[in-house]
DNA sequence: AGCGCGGCTTTTC
DNA sequence: CGAAAAGCCGCGC
């Protein structure tokens, strides 16, 4: 229980629609700092991406990042910008939405 | 017990 | 600003 992977999921569960978070963000809130490569792979192990908003979870520059197996996906951006978050050329444009995730 | 791998990050040119 | 390289961490085999 409580695994890596388990917090990983278990974090990007409370990531609200509307916001989004980083790789980085969430690595440190579930208490490893520097295991953000990890956590990417956590979440393409994600066995509940319905309910684990993968897509929420972006590059820290602002680039959308990998999205099933495929970079800077459409269905990722069609999402996020579903939801409120402006993408451009693959980059996020309401860098004031990101990051505002609360801790768990 | 050891090695490689991955949806990353940051710095420098 | 855009691209490239190296570093890091936990998991699986």
């Amino acid at each position: 229980m409580s695994s890596f992977d388990e917090l990983v999921y278990d974090y990007v569960k409370t990531i609200p629609a509307g916001k989004v978070s980083t790789y980085k963000l969430v690595a440190e809130a579930i208490g490893h700092p520097g295991a953000v490569r990890r956590v990417g792979t956590s979440l393409k192990n994600n066995p509940t991406p319905i309910i684990v908003p993968c897509h929420r979870v972006v590059y820290s520059n602002g680039k959308v990042g990998y999205y099933f197996g495929e970079k800077d996906s459409q269905d990722k951006i069609k999402l996020l910008s579903e939801e409120g978050i402006e993408i451009k050329n693959g980059k996020i444009i309401d860098f004031n939405k990101v990051m505002k995730v609360d801790k768990i």
